[in-house]
Order: C-alpha cells, then sequence, then structure tokens
DNA sequence: CCGGATCCTAGTCGATACTG
DNA sequence: CAGTATCGACTAGGATCCGG
C-alpha cells in the first residue's frame, strides 16, 4: 500500500521517481537542483508574461508595458534583465534619437513556449476544478 | 519584420498568440488571469519539491520533511495545506496514538506531473545554455 | 524614450517555543 | 507525531527622482 510498483504507472509519474531517486543519491542538494533556478524564475510574478508577450513579437521597453498594464518600471527592467543574463531574450539597442531598446525571444526563449504553454493549457482545463476544490475547502474550515 | 505571421509558426507559439488575444479582447485583467495563479502557486519554492515528494508515493507528515531536508515545519505545514486547499492533495488522519497524517496526490494533483515533468525536462535540457548565457552575461558586464 | 538608483512598505520565510 | 503561535530578518516590489 505505501510502495510503488514501477509498471503500469503513467509516464509521467516514472520520470519524477527516476529523478527523484538521481537526485536523493546525491545527497538533494537543493542549491545544485536545476528546477528550482527555473520554476522559482517562472514563479516570479512578471517572467511569464513578459515570456508571453514577447512571444507574440519583439517589442520595446515601453511596448512591453503597455502590454502588461499593471507592471511597475522597475519590475519590468529587472525582469527583462534576468531574461536577457539568461540568455531567454535579447536586447538591441537603436541609438536614434530618442534612443529605442527591442527585445525578443532568443531560440532558448523560443524553446520554453512549449513547457509553458502546457503548463497553461493544463491550468486552463484544471482551473474550474481548483476553484471548485478552494470554495468547497474554505465553506467547511471557516465554521 | 515586426509583424507575425500565422503560417509556418510554431504550434506553441500559435497557441499563446491566441491565448494572448483573448486576454487581451477581454482588456486583460491580470487579476482573473488563471495562469497568474497557477504559476505563482508553482514557484512559490516548496509546492512543486512537495508534489514531486508526493509523486512517489503518500508520505506522512515528517516524511516529507525528511524528503525535502531544508523544508522548516511552519512552510511544509502551510505549503500542504495550499495544496489541499486547491484540491492537489488529499489529507488522511488515522487518529492512532499518536496521530499520524497521510498526504496524497488526488487525480488533480496527478493530472499536474505531465506539464511538470515538461517543465522539468526543459530545465534539464537547457541548464547548459542558461548558465552559458549566465557566465558571458557577467564576465561582459561586471567591466 | 529607456532605464538606473534610491527609499520605503508589506508580505514572506525561518527559528523557536508551545499545544493536542 | 503533527501541527500552531509568535517574533524577527529578509526581500520583493511600488513610487519617485534622475541621468543618458
Amino acid at each position: 500500500m505505501t510502495g510503488l510498483r514501477r509498471d503500469n504507472l503513467p509516464t509521467a509519474q516514472m520520470r519524477l521517481v527516476d529523478l527523484f531517486e538521481n537526485w536523493s543519491a546525491g545527497e538533494f542538494d537543493p542549491s545544485n537542483c536545476p528546477v528550482r533556478g527555473i520554476l522559482d524564475r517562472l514563479g516570479d510574478k512578471w517572467t511569464t508574461l513578459v515570456v508571453i508577450v514577447l512571444a507574440q513579437r519583439p517589442h520595446r521597453f515601453s511596448a512591453v508595458q503597455r502590454a502588461i498594464p499593471d507592471i511597475s518600471k522597475r519590475m519590468l527592467a529587472q525582469t527583462l534583465r534576468d531574461l536577457e543574463r539568461d540568455g531567454m531574450i535579447s536586447r538591441q539597442v537603436y541609438p536614434t534619437k530618442p534612443p529605442s531598446v527591442e527585445y525578443r525571444l532568443t531560440e532558448l526563449g523560443q524553446s520554453l513556449l512549449d513547457p509553458l504553454v502546457n503548463l497553461i493549457t493544463w491550468a486552463e482545463q484544471r482551473r474550474p476544478n481548483i476553484e471548485g476544490a478552494r470554495a468547497a475547502y474554505d465553506a467547511s474550515d471557516r465554521a
């Protein structure tokens, strides 16, 4: 009942079992975990949105800001810098007057779109379940 | 050069274009964005790890803590509660003495494993690229 | 127009101590 | 064993001003 038989498991689960065992073998040093860094970045509130916006087409700084109305300049600049540092987007400066800077996804950035779309699709499909579960939980426990 | 032709695009990108246009049509209210809530949760530093641990098999509270050595009781309890609230895990209390509580993924939680594995796989494959880009960026800009 | 630097607030997380 | 309560440190993030 507590064990896990490897046969007849969904492939995703099997993959995770393998991954986890590999990590555990290496003492599972969390700072060395490749997933943490990636997911932390994706979860940092703006990165995903910026990637989605740039997936449409290259954008200038203020164009990104118009596309995401509730982002501050500070966070936009920081998010763009981090994404550039990770090689996900490229920054092209046109020394016009006034200057303009165009951001676009690199090939690496494009390659993120596939898993990202999977996640978004999952979120869309399962949103009713999640919201239902939340409502039920809140209703029962509030007593 | 700035436009985006719908033909001959990767499917992932096309999906995103569609999604984004739908969102924009509704004024893109960020608080109504289903993805934000999901990704925020996944990015909150522990959720993903806990899901991965529970994907191996059901765990008791302290077993999860042993599997993730650097999580505090406080954060573990909170993460488990949030996941339960979202219907991703179920909480089974055995009124033994001393009490024991077992957590396991629900069907909804299991369904997250597929997109999650995609993301992890992507992160593993692309980690050299990301780390290389980081090193290059830091080397050039430090001047 | 683009974005860096500064200041400050508000939420987040960890350590510790305590309860059922 | 399985949590909760309280506190303090840390930090993400918004507002604003400034420079290129």
